[in-house]
DNA sequence: ACCTGCCGCGCC
DNA sequence: AAAGGGCGCGGCAGGT
């Protein structure tokens, strides 16, 4: 069962089963959405929306989860860019609707925009039905009583978007009609695609990311803010006045000058900066930590130090805290597939760079666990995969692929494998990583064949595709023009060397691309299937549910970041969750890569604190 | 008072 | 101990 879920006329919400899109199911108030969707839930339907990040907020505030959907704004995006659709792309030339391109990293791309219909007029009567008839109707087990039983969404930690939906229209706000139309088209486009199969796994693993995105806002990753202030004061000293410098800093700071014998230069200008270390005799080109370190003068360790002091209070310093631990909770915005490859961005707060000293305050609640788990050496093991390498699968057959290509003797330390395979998957081709490479080509001829082709894929300007069809973007227009100014007869060596620059740094793209775009689908699978167990685990023995939250005693998703999951468990589930966890881990591998014997081991860890998990 | 571009640096 | 890919964010610089 599919249902698409969309608005109406007068700021109201339509249901229509896409089995009989004659008439829909419902027309309600958003405020009666719901209890709609929970009673129809239980006919575990694919709930077909515009956007997750729209629609699911609420319905989480008011403890109703969902167990698929279809995000139309994500599998938008794939299906426009994708190299696989580009045949039935043209074959059936129906255009994508304007509001596909708020779509994260489909703004720019080309599409057929003019002659979509614009919202406005596909609000209006359509080919499927005409909203205004069902003014009075919809179904009586789905009303809620205004006054009384609908669930309460007050008290969500999110007053804004409340806010926003009392004043009007969201962004994401597609009529039914709309939504359906749209759907059925990207169907199309999937069933008629290179390898419609391959789309659909993409579309659903996109879909249940669009999902999970939503539910790690809503749960928060449980947050010790005393932990965290102790850090704080540990490497800052005590919290300065409002709008004062950490006493600490201040001292390093005058250290510096001192050695520079530039007693007003302000550190925080790099201009200034730059000039003070030039004038003491400091030749370097910018002010970069890992420059500044080559050099031997006494003023390198405090203005280092310095540096590091700067970094903690202005990323995540105690005004960081003010602003997004809220009831123990950090809730970041993530992006699910914002980024070209696939991965995840965020919006705000900086979760995908928490660093290291501060993960010590990330702590379980008493009586709860967290259950952290990364793939070990993932990208490595998606080329295996992906290129059907049986050698470097081989060496990966171990927890620790690079030990294993050491015991392959293809390089002598485990470190040289490291930046080996690194190496290999960027594109160096200088420095220790550069002189290792060729010895990797050697002993890992199909895995290095297949970066190397999506490199030249690149280098002229084409697109190249993840294992589910995910494709790279198109070069911008700047970059064909420069392309085209070399090959102009009366190209200068300069226009040449700055195509060959471009081009060649565009490969670095496309070959890293099908790498890290691959294995964002891995880690994607993995954490949906993931999602799926946790749901079907039972709630706590001994912690009793408190009603009102839709994560209460069960265990939940609280973090992803690329390769890396956490999981804020009842302790007394935490050794389920975590075979869980290793269990979906193997089952991802299988979903991707069939038989082929390539590994996917994590270090995992039960922990109550993230700080005491190995990273 | 804003905006944009760039740097530097945190994470993978 | 830095080079190659992907990001977000804070801060400064330089513009309007």
């Amino acid at each position: 069962m599919r249902i698409a879920i969309g608005t109406a006329p007068r700021g109201r919400v339509a249901l229509v089963d896409l089995a009989d899109p004659s008439q829909p199911l419902a027309v309600l108030g958003p405020a009666g959405l719901p209890a709609a969707v929970a009673e129809l839930e239980r006919q575990r339907p694919r709930w077909v929306w515009s956007d997750a990040r729209r629609w699911y907020p609420a319905l989480l505030a008011a403890g109703v989860r969902v167990e698929r959907c279809h995000d139309l704004l994500l599998g938008g995006a794939i299906v426009e860019g994708s190299a696989d659709v580009v045949a039935a792309r043209a074959a059936g030339a129906e255009p994508r609707p304007r509001w596909l391109s708020a779509a994260p990293n489909l703004a720019g791309v080309d599409g057929a925009i003019a002659v979509a219909p614009s919202v406005a007029a596909s609000a209006r009567a359509t080919a499927l039905f005409d909203l205004d008839e069902f003014d009075e109707v919809h179904d009586e087990s789905f009303s809620v009583d205004a006054a009384g039983s609908a669930p309460a969404s007050a008290g969500s930690a999110d007053a804004s978007e409340g806010a926003a939906e009392a004043s009007g229209a969201l962004a994401g706000d597609v009529p039914v009609d709309a939504v359906v139309v749209e759907y059925l088209r990207q169907m199309r486009l999937v069933e008629t695609s290179a390898r419609p199969r391959a789309m659909q796994l993409l579309l659903a693993a996109e879909s249940a990311g669009a999902l999970i995105g939503v539910e790690l806002r809503s749960a928060g990753l449980p947050w010790d803010r005393v932990v965290h202030e102790s850090v704080l004061e540990r490497e800052l000293g005590a919290k300065p006045k409002h709008g004062w410098k950490p006493a600490r800093m201040e001292a390093l700071a005058l250290e510096v000058r001192t050695a520079l014998e530039q007693p007003t230069v302000n550190l925080d200008s790099q201009v200034e900066l730059l000039r003070a270390l030039r004038r003491a005799g400091i030749q370097v080109a910018s002010t970069g930590k890992w420059e500044l370190r080559e050099h031997d003068h006494p003023a390198i360790e405090p203005l280092l130090a310095y540096k590091r002091l700067a970094r903690l209070l202005s990323a995540n310093g105690w005004s960081w805290l003010d602003e997004w631990i809220v009831d123990g909770r950090f809730r970041p915005d993530y992006v699910p597939g914002g980024t070209a490859t696939g991965r995840w961005a965020t919006s705000g707060g900086g979760a995908l760079q928490l660093p290291k000293n501060v993960r010590a305050a990330v702590v379980a609640d008493p009586g709860w666990k967290l259950v952290v788990a990364d793939a070990a050496q993932l990208e490595p093991r998606v080329l295996a995969g992906l290129a059907r390498d049986e050698a470097l699968a081989g060496a990966a057959r171990g927890t620790d692929l690079y030990r294993g290509i050491v015991d392959a003797g293809v390089v002598e330390t485990r470190d040289q494998a490291k930046v080996a395979i690194l190496g290999a998957m960027y594109g160096a081709t200088t420095g220790d990583s550069g002189r290792l490479v060729p010895r990797l080509a050697r002993a890992y001829p199909r895995a290095m064949a297949l970066v190397d082709r999506a490199a030249a894929v690149g280098e002229r300007g084409g697109q190249v595709t993840t294992n589910l069809g995910r494709s790279s973007p198109v070069p911008p227009a700047s970059w064909r023009e420069t392309q085209a100014r070399a090959s102009d007869p009366d190209a200068t060596a300069v226009d040449e060397r700055r195509a060959r620059s471009a081009a060649r740094e565009w490969g670095r793209f496309t070959r890293n691309f099908v790498v890290q775009g691959s294995a964002a689908e891995w880690a994607l699978c993995w954490m949906a299937a993931l999602r799926t167990r946790l749901s079907t685990l039972a709630p706590s023995s001994t912690l009793a549910a408190r009603s009102g939250r839709a994560f209460e005693a069960v265990p939940h998703l609280v973090y992803f970041l690329h390769d890396e999951i956490i999981v804020h468990t009842p302790a007394d589930r935490a050794d389920e969750v975590a075979a869980a966890v290793a269990e979906c881990a193997a089952d991802s591998g299988r979903l991707l890569f069939g038989d082929f014997p390539v590994d996917f081991p994590l270090d995992l860890a039960v922990v109550d604190s993230y700080a005491m998990a190995e990273g």
